[in-house]
DNA sequence: TAGATTGTTAATCGATTAACAATC
DNA sequence: TAGATTGTTAATCGATTAACAATC
């Protein structure tokens, strides 16, 4: 143990006023809890008020609060209004973001239909799909426009943010052209992993992957008495040269 | 300084046999990137050809392999067959689960109409509305069911997972009916917060929270020089009784 | 003033990563 | 054997939480 071991006292974590990524993803979850107590004619809350709205405890919220600023009044909470305006001001969605939606199958369909699209913040400019069958039908007060457009839609309209609702075979490739032509935002639901270049931000919605989580821990539920600790070989088809087992299941 | 000081060494973070949770959520997407390796003909395949499919790093793949045990064989690789056959046994998705798909709006629709329903490990066993005008509305090979139905449907089919696509209003509702009956695991597309008692797990997508998680992102690229650094006062509608504001935006 | 509640500190916990000994 | 690659250790990093001084 060295004497003096500089260890580098609780690095900031983030990035000149950046906020932690955890504390980022719940952002949206605050906006909308204060967006209920506000629609409920809730002028004040308070942090636990807050956090019960939320879904998190309070000791959390104050904490992702405070990488914001100080907007709320000790012993007496937050304006709601107040807190609202400046989180959505921080999220960004007090400006609009323009949004194309690639491949208008059930889910790209649904997605269209969104009505309100989330909150405001959002608005769809395009859909397209690449079936000529699909192209020109109605949905809602769009239509569905052919995928070869992309490009000069992109360009034009200044769309920032690509949502992937392909098969997965063509979701890299949409993916390539999306960012090519100028997309630095994309939300897959395609069920692949897509390659992206530094600087463009992906996230992914996958329900299979969802509801493979849940089961893992619902085998651990009712499961735990009735399935086998583990066996030693697997019964499925053809298991070619196994690399030597040797069974056990770790400690 | 206490001298016998003790740090209880490096905890075992998970129960007996329990997977870290961050693990647990990377297991389904190991497990499609074997499904992919397979079905091209790849018969073994290294950490690093694994991570690269799946989209992490190697060591954070082996260290996730490590806690199913020793499936792999030093200056080889893994198996892909066996290796993908030990991943779908822990996550549990040997067995078929049964699931109910509440609100058959157009999400709902989409998942019902989604094929294969992630892989195999899953099968729908009822769709259910509270809309007379949609029960008995046929999707693919299912006939849309009357969501008075749904205690007698839990109980008979032994439904463990319920997925909830119906608007926020009733989603609280038709929680508490789906866990009363007896489901332990609810995926949740409706955009509230939904409270399960201990031992129910609950996941959530929601669509415009991942937008909005992109946008704070997206506004600190383009928008960096061109957003002013902090308005003192918001211009929104009314502002009642702010809570003495004092501005500065904390450090 | 007394009571309430924020904003912040510090401890702890959990996740990631690099490095390398073990071993095929 | 020499080369390759796993499984594991230990360091670091990031997130959570409880507790409480500051302060309205």
């Amino acid at each position: 143990m060295t004497p003096a071991r500089s260890r580098r006292p609780s690095a900031p974590t983030r990035t000149e006023r950046g906020i932690p990524e955890a504390t980022v993803a719940r952002l949206p979850v605050y906006l909308r809890a204060l967006t209920a107590l506000s629609d409920g004619g809730i002028a004040t809350a308070s942090s636990e008020d807050l956090a019960t709205a939320a879904g998190v405890n309070s000791a959390k919220l104050r904490k992702d609060l405070s990488y914001l600023g100080s907007y709320g009044t000790r012993g007496v909470g937050y304006d709601v209004e107040y807190l609202r305006y400046q989180i959505a001001r921080e999220i960004g969605v007090t400006q609009d973001w323009a949004v194309v939606i690639v491949g208008i199958g059930n889910l790209g369909h649904a997605l269209a239909n969104y009505s309100g699209f989330g909150t405001r913040g959002f608005r769809i400019v395009a859909l397209l799909d690449a079936d000529p069958d699909l192209v020109g039908e109605q949905i809602g007060d769009m239509e569905v426009r052919d995928i070869a457009e992309l490009e000069d839609i992109v360009k034009t309209d200044r769309v920032s943010i690509g949502v992937i609702t392909t098969p997965a075979g063509p979701a890299q490739e949409v993916c390539d052209r999306l960012v090519t032509a100028g997309v630095t935002s994309i939300l897959n639901f395609a069920p692949v992993v897509l390659s992206v270049p530094a600087g463009v931000d992906i996230r992914k919605v996958d329900l299979s992957i969802e509801l493979q989580i849940l089961a893992y821990h619902e085998q651990r539920k009712s499961g735990e008495a009735a399935l086998p600790p583990v066996p030693e070989l697997p019964t499925m088809n053809g298991l070619p040269d196994l690399p030597s087992v040797g069974g056990g299941v770790g400690a």
